[in-house]
RNA sequence: GCCCCCAUCGUCUAGCCUGGCCCAGGACGCCGGUCUUUCAAGCCGGUAACGCGGGUUCGAAUCCCGCUGGGGGCACCA
């Protein structure tokens, strides 16, 4: 398969959906495989709900995810334009082919009348098909309609006694579904528009899309998309359905699970590696015994066939243990990636990091302490928001550790941090140990009191380098508050 | 209601096509232990599944049928 066309085709009525970010992985890693061309199509047909922001955002949350494509609305290609709204003519060249060739017909019932029928159908509770009335009009009844003002929609016509349609779908084999239960179905609007099963099936003949991979919504359409191929005397593309990923409820993923976007991924500080890498454990799974692949691996290792056909529920906690091993290779390979996310992160957070090169180092020096307890990105504000703000104390903390025994040590330790030479965490460890030693008391006695005076909590980075990241300075103050509440004196903020 | 799809630990999955190697393997989570100034990470150990009922077969997670359960579709949305 030496040309290998696959594309994903996104409305932009909203940003990348994780479902869509997963569906469109798969499609760019078959493309990719067999060296094959990954294209990206705007389906923005429905003029009323996508807008150019969402266009923009979605192509942004693609570059971010690092899928590229090689043929798109921003680039260009051979067979373009790669947006619907812009292939007009197109549409209107084969909908006049269709009902030359008997296969389509223009109906005048109006969306009100269907409605009705529609709801007439449900309260009989009847299966709701439609009339068909339009289907064998006069030219004196369409010039009748005409007249009336009326504009009509497009439909085609499935041919009664036809035969049954078989779609050899690449991972759900083979299934056959009985025209009888199709209905004649709108293709273009009465405004002009194509619908989707209309564009879609033009848009991929013509661009000469050979694999069609989305998700299982789609496929009680294929049948009604081969219906037109047929029509049309084109030879439909393989087609392959995965499944659609659910929430922990197994519905549909939505809104109420959590993020769907995949900017809120992005936004909360996960890695696209990571993004990726999980999106490959979902109804797939590279070998058996393995969790963790290059993008490389998946490529070298993906096969549409392997692709599962029960809907994976969303786990949350698994991307989240698979970023945390990401993001400490990264620290390994490429600390500054890490501090780059954490900043941002921060930001937004309300704590922003110095923008000069003393603030960068800095946070730098943060990154070192705390960097592998990070999971997600947003950790930096839950372990370390104590480095870029005054202390929050925790009470059970305050309650636990700073009682009056507790306020001597702490005193005492301040004392020797800011006697102490070079601000470094021998010395820092050395000092804490001396003024212990001098007490009669067990490091810890000091230990788990200066966390909380210094942090607020009793989890957190190791003390020592803590410190010698928090400063001299602040350190002290804030050790010599801690004594003072541990001492019972209620002190408020320094 | 009609059409279609799906069904292995709580979750992601391997095994299913080409029955025996599976009293079902890995991973996340959870529980214990270990390391340690705490937490995270690491390491060690544990927990936990073939939806149900019939066949076929010497033998079924694997093949067949039915049931149940879940999902999707049935728009002048995509």
């Amino acid at each position: 398969m030496g040309s290998v066309r696959t594309r994903y085709a996104p409305s932009p009525t909203g940003y990348l959906h994780v479902g869509g970010a997963w569906s469109a992985f798969f499609g760019w890693l078959f493309a990719r495989h067999h060296g094959g061309a990954f294209i990206l199509r705007i389906e923005d047909t429905d003029r009323s709900r996508s807008t150019q922001a969402y266009e923009a955002a979605i192509l942004e949350d693609f570059r971010w995810l690092g899928l590229r494509w090689d043929e798109g609305p921003d680039v260009g290609g051979p067979v373009g334009p790669y947006r619907q709204t812009e292939r007009a003519p197109l549409y209107a060249r084969y909908a006049q082919e269709l009902v030359a060739r008997g296969a389509a017909y223009p109906c005048y019932c109006t969306p009100q009348e269907l409605d009705a029928e529609r709801k007439a159908a449900e309260a009989a509770r009847r299966p709701h098909r439609y009339s068909g009335r339009c289907r064998a009009l006069t030219d004196a009844q369409r010039a009748a309609f005409e007249a009336e003002g009326r504009r009509p929609s497009l439909r085609v016509r499935v041919a009664e006694g036809a035969e049954p349609i078989v779609i050899d779908d690449l991972i759900r084999g083979r299934v056959v579904f009985d025209p009888e239960h199709l209905d004649d179905y709108i293709i273009v609007r009465s405004d002009g528009t194509p619908l989707y099963n209309f564009a879609n099936v033009v848009d991929d003949h013509l661009m000469g899309i050979t694999h069609v991979i989305r998700g299982s919504e789609h496929l009680s359409n294929t049948p009604k998309q081969f219906v037109m191929y047929r029509a049309l005397g084109w030879e439909p593309p393989a087609v392959a359905h995965h499944p659609t990923i659910l929430g922990a409820d197994r519905k549909k993923l939505s809104k109420r699970h959590g993020d769907t976007a995949l900017r809120d991924y992005r936004d909360q500080g996960f890695l696209p590696e990571a993004m990726l890498n999980f999106f490959a454990l979902m109804a797939w799974h590279p070998e058996a015994e393995r969790e963790v692949y290059s993008i490389d691996e998946l490529i070298r290792g993906f096969r549409i066939e392997d692709v599962g056909a029960a809907s994976p529920i969303f786990d949350l906690e698994k991307l989240t243990w698979l970023n945390g091993v990401y993001m400490r290779r990264l620290l390994e390979a490429d600390p500054d990636r890490v501090v780059e996310l954490c900043e941002g992160i921060l930001r937004r957070a309300g704590l922003p990091v110095a923008e000069d090169a003393a603030g960068r180092r800095y946070l730098r020096g943060v990154i070192d302490v705390v960097g592998e307890r990070l999971k997600v990105g947003r950790d930096i504000v839950v372990y370390g928001d104590f480095f870029f703000r005054d202390v929050v104390f925790d009470t059970g903390a305050v309650a636990q550790y700073l009682k009056p025994q507790a306020a001597p040590l702490l005193a005492a330790y301040a004392d020797a941090l800011a006697a102490l030479g070079p601000f470094e965490r021998g010395g820092i460890e050395r000092a804490l140990r001396e003024v212990c030693a001098r007490a009669g008391v067990d490091a810890r006695a000091l230990v788990h009191p200066a966390r909380v005076a210094l942090t607020g909590k009793t989890a957190g980075p190791g003390l020592f380098e803590l410190i010698e990241v928090l400063g001299r300075e602040r350190a002290v103050a804030r050790l010599r508050r801690g004594a003072a509440m541990a001492a019972g004196e209620g002190v408020e903020g320094p």
